[in-house]
DNA sequence: TGAACGCATAAGCTGTACCTATGTCTTCTC
DNA sequence: GAGAAGACATAGGTACAGCTTATGCGTTCA
């Protein structure tokens, strides 16, 4: 992980933001009035940006002003940080504890951390007037929500659901063993098999976390194989990553958690031949009561990108 | 596209480091030393950030400082945006002109777009050292370049590469065809065929562009067909999104300029029935220099990533 | 029992970024 | 060909956000 602190010159969207609009608008005034600044500041900042990346990204002609080509790169990869920051200002706002929305969902971490914002975005697309509360627990708790009608819909991990809940499934989910790159099992020619896990001990999260009950269900019920007790035990995610780089141990994440770090090559993933570990996300619902409403349209965008 | 501005919130990243920072190490002052400011500025901008959110997101004991279950979320989601920033910033840093760089690679847009940024992480954390210059054009530049020896390495887009170059497909790239949800063809039953999409008028970049030339070439080699005049040519991207979806027309782009408006449903993809618009990315280089050095490395990250 | 670690509070300062007002330039229009 | 309109830059003045240092309180461990 080590994670080194991003440079000032990215830490601030606004001129990136700016940029963009540029782009779209094509000039640095009506870009300004979208984001409610006057014209100066926003041509300071724009200056500014261009000052930090060292290069012209702005062709300013006396109509209006375009992008060089380095400018479109910079708004190519500012537009992909931007739809992050909008993913996480959606998460953000489903998650205020002050306000209680139209439609409450409770949501497993999985579905919550990795899915849960684009769809918020496509149901404010659909109706931007609709109010989404979010609470996130683990399974057992979000089904207890749904049932106890404290949420209109639910989304959780494993294949099977309570009794008294209609369900179907929205994505699939990997789990994925990793090491660092450093780890003896990153330059064996052969994967570890079930056996050899099950007697390792990992990093993992506390006892009764949704991806440490899958792992320890998978092995226990295919294999009868008891897990080791964890070399350390974290309460978060990019604890476990930062751990399992430092050489502390392997680990088992969901694959949708450690994409970046695979890319960049800080961790190394290994197949484990004879064991399964992909598992169901599922949307729940009373029996009976089919979802309505804004619920109903979660669900058809849930289903719509599956 | 319409772009709302990001809310104040999360236009400033520095908070949201800080949380990561807080969950990998395990308390607020050691967080605070990685990110070279004081114990209380960290704390300040800690609880500003859970006043904005508006819920706990630090469970802070004695011993130091846990995330809660909300906390662990907005790390998640924080985590994808400080990855995007974190693309943007090795891009800039790439296209800084003002140093040179150990590696000077030449990429066409798509690729640079895309691609380069992760692969430049990649490199950087096989050697911190690497320093990177970076130079786009559209793909006839890029091999004149490596030609020239003024690039060590080039990216193009294109089944075929000049004469006197080597070259190795490291990725492909789909053109996807899309409209605005409101337009007739999205609500159609059939999808439309080349020669009606040759009759239709698109928004489009100006002649000369790679994406262009792709679409062009595809309906012309295949069906002799001659594409319609545009209904716009504008300079970038993000104009030609924002032009589709306020229902100008129709365009032609690659298929991952458009995944997050896609997922949002502000755009509509469509298939044409008879017609295929993949193409090959290819990484080229001088004809019996195989690429040494950084150059080799990135190439070999480039494979592996595929 | 005291030392160490961790976080919060207080007070004062610095600098960044903003706004309004104005100037200059080009291009379109009549 | 002259004036108007649109677009960007410059200048001057101000406000507030965020930082640092110094200090205090609470808990845990030796």
């Amino acid at each position: 992980m080590s994670s080194r602190p991003l440079p000032r010159s990215v830490r601030d969207l606004t001129g990136y933001e700016l940029l963009l609009s540029v782009a779209e608008l094509g000039s640095i005034g009506q870009a300004a009035r979208r984001h409610d600044m006057s014209q100066p500041a926003a041509s300071a900042r724009l200056r500014q940006l261009e000052a930090d990346v060292g290069t012209a990204l702005l062709e300013r002609r006396p109509r209006g002003t375009r992008l060089t080509t380095a400018g479109e790169l910079v708004a190519s990869w500012a537009q992909a940080t931007v739809e992050a920051a909008s993913d996480l200002a959606a998460g953000i706002t489903a998650l205020r504890a002050d306000h209680h929305g139209h439609v409450r969902i409770a949501a497993s971490l999985t579905v919550a951390e990795y899915l849960l914002p684009r769809w918020l975005i496509a149901l404010r697309a659909a109706d931007p007037e609709t109010v989404v509360a979010l609470d996130s627990g683990n399974s057992a708790e979000v089904e207890a929500g749904v049932l106890a009608g404290s949420a209109d819909i639910g989304f959780v991990e494993g294949p099977e659901v309570a009794s008294g809940l209609s369900s179907r499934e929205v994505a699939r989910d990997e789990l994925a063993l990793v090491v660092a790159p450093s780890h003896p099992w990153a330059g064996r020619r052969r994967n570890p098999r079930a056996a050899e896990l099950a007697a390792t001990s990992l990093v993992s999260r506390e006892r009764g976390s949704g991806t440490r009950l899958a792992l320890e269900r998978a092995l226990a019920e295919r294999f009868g194989l008891e897990t080791a007790e964890p070399v350390l035990e974290v309460s978060s995610t990019t604890a476990i990553k930062a751990a399992v780089t430092g050489g502390i141990g392997p680990a088992v994440l969901s694959a949708r958690a450690v994409v970046a770090e695979l890319a960049a090559g800080t961790l190394v993933r290994l197949d484990v031949t004879d064991l399964d570990l992909t598992r169901s996300l599922r949307a729940v619902w009373p029996e009976g009561a089919q979802p309505r409403g804004p619920a109903r349209d979660l669900l058809a965008i849930a289903l719509r990108e599956q």
